[in-house]
DNA sequence: CCTCTATGGGATAACGTTTGCGCAAAAAGG
DNA sequence: CCTTTTTGCGCAAACGTTATCCCATAGAGG
């Protein structure tokens, strides 16, 4: 048995081949010490400019990449972040993930996605690899911000950030600013001549309900207009937003009508314009209609594509990430939540009354 | 300057605290070596139960986790995997991500995501991160099967796994059964008595319009009944499902009409339920029509909700996991296209001719 | 010519694990 | 009682980096 094949023991550690070339070999074919391949490389130390470019060459003929785990091990910063979310379909994370990775990247920073339903033990589950895996730095995301993770974090030594999720006193956290982006919304409604601004909306116990609600009663108030009745509180679907319109221009119904209507997301927008579409009235002629959210996949298949809010989630993710750089650095960060610009994109579906689009 | 402060020299490397609890410090409160300690913790080597017991409950006290950076250095393997993909809104690659991590979270495996558009320079960012990374595999997950990455991927030293995206040949690839897909949602309107099945679907130059094409006219051929007219091949959306329904029931169209439409996805689905609602048509009664996708934001909010077909993303997510550790673990994985099974979701848009749901 | 200070670079020791090898002590066999 | 085997455990060397000293050489100043 032994004698034979000695000479694959070396080759082939982990199932393939190609030994990786380390500084080692860099050093050996630029003819330096390993120390100064590491210098050359990291352009620290002083050495003749002339030694820095044989290194560089060596390193680069030989296709040469640091090894990050070995040099965390020393400089004990992984540069990895971890994204931990529980938004299975990535309405929300995909963006603030690709935000956060952009920002990233050139900087040699990777990040872990810890995604899916996050029951409490999956949860600890993650925290731990995240643990093990020595991550620099947590990121939170959630679907709502109002809700967290099933437990806490706990305290850890690596900084946390909480983006468009619940946020425990004290931590950093990002979400987006609902009541600027509904005041966008009312705005624009006003600016294009709209005077009585009705209110469609998702579930009263979200707080991004109560926001938006609140950014519509505040800017309507500024312009001296009075809120078209009370906000409607009810679910973040199409069916709600349709039977909702229905009802509000029931033939039998109060004669009040509005001429405008904001709604709290995208999909009610679309269940509404459908609504007023079935019951004869033009968007925007006779109604303007703007959403909240942005999900081109809505708010550009309503007819007429739908004005909406759009809530800036890869900023969002793109300031997170700066955050959390200066966090790991130990730069202060203020601690508590900030709210990130939402941007209001014009489409067709608002316009001045009577006004016939091309 | 010197003589001041030094005691916190050695504590916050890294802007905080708590120096991390490292395997010596298990050893040193069970009263073995190092050693010993790792490999009670391994269940390696030989030693009485009650050391390893000692071990064990000394980490637990202390809230040991092995530094995986270090773990990796020796053993070669870094339990990380990197997920490539350019699927910004992650309607594919979060369910393909979820399941993916569900089945690697047990095992200690990590996913680094590289999400966000990718252009080739960029693309090229994220391998040489990953490398760097020395991550064990590398998934690269794409919205259509017939587009893969900008840049090929150098012959690397990890395997590298393709799930819903073009492989190129050799390679490893996963994708949604496309064909056995739209076969069993064709079976279906077959099925519930449909006789005349148009299909409306994509843009041709997509394979999984090209697929789920051959699928509807396979079966269809097997049950000895002629495609309703030619597969209508468009865009993929709600817009042109419903300019196609409107064309096809046109008054002043052909006599010869459907009973039944299988669309290549739900968007189109959607569009086409909406033209033949407004044309006074009644689905399922009338016509009866299935989706392709089960992206549920869109398949329930069709009034009826859509019967259609679930690709089985996290199972594709699993699957290609599993075969990422066979790779890894240097078992052999036969190469080429490995098409996973669809799954038919019926609602209520599809039923027998004439039929009145509750 | 002899110091003194830059300058360029190398040895060596970390970082936290795992692992091959060795060595006692205990158990088994004669 | 003396060998052989087994058992239990530790030493030391990796893994690929970076960081802390330290030592040559060379020019500058006297």
């Amino acid at each position: 048995m032994p004698g034979e094949g000695p000479e694959q023991s070396k080759a082939a550690p982990a199932g393939r081949g190609l030994a990786r070339v380390t500084i080692r070999d860099v050093a050996e074919m630029a003819g330096v010490s390993v120390t100064t391949a590491s210098r050359a490389l990291n352009d620290t130390g002083r050495m003749t400019e002339a030694t820095r470019e044989k290194v560089r060459a060596a390193a680069d003929q030989l296709g040469y990449r640091p090894n990050s785990m070995a040099r965390g091990l020393v400089s004990r910063r992984s540069f990895t972040l971890g994204l931990l979310t529980n938004d299975s379909y990535g309405r929300f994370t995909l963006p603030i993930a690709a935000g956060l990775s952009s920002g990233m990247v050139d900087r040699g920073v990777s990040v872990f996605l810890c995604a899916g339903e996050k029951d409490a033990e999956r949860t600890r589950l993650d925290l731990q690899a995240m643990e093990e895996k020595c991550v620099d730095g947590l990121i939170v995301a959630g679907k709502r911000i109002d809700r967290g993770l099933p437990i806490d974090i706990p305290h850890q030594r690596v900084p946390v950030i909480y983006v468009n999720s619940a946020c425990p006193p004290g931590a950093v956290g990002f979400v987006p600013d609902d009541i600027g982006g509904a005041r966008a919304a009312v705005a624009h409604l006003v600016a294009v001549g709209r005077q009585r601004i009705a209110h469609i909306t998702g579930p009263r116990q979200f707080a991004a309900t109560a926001l938006r609600a609140q950014g519509w009663r505040e800017i309507l108030e500024e312009h001296e207009l009075a809120p078209f009745g009370e906000a409607l509180f009810g679910e973040w679907s199409e069916d709600f937003g349709y039977r909702t319109a229905q009802t509000m221009f029931d033939p039998d119904g109060p004669a009040e009508r509005p001429d405008g209507i904001f709604c709290g997301n995208d999909q009610i927008a679309r269940g509404v314009i459908d609504g007023l579409t079935l019951l004869g009235l033009r968007v925007p002629d006779d109604i303007s209609v703007v959403g909240f959210d942005n999900w081109e996949i809505f708010a550009k298949a309503t007819r007429p594509p739908l004005t909406t809010v759009d809530m800036g989630l890869f900023d969002l993710g793109q300031t997170a990430g700066q955050a959390m750089l200066d966090l790991i650095d130990g730069k202060p960060v203020e601690p508590g939540i900030t709210r990130t610009p939402c941007r209001l994109v014009v489409r067709e579906s608002s316009a001045p009354p009577g006004h016939r689009p091309l």
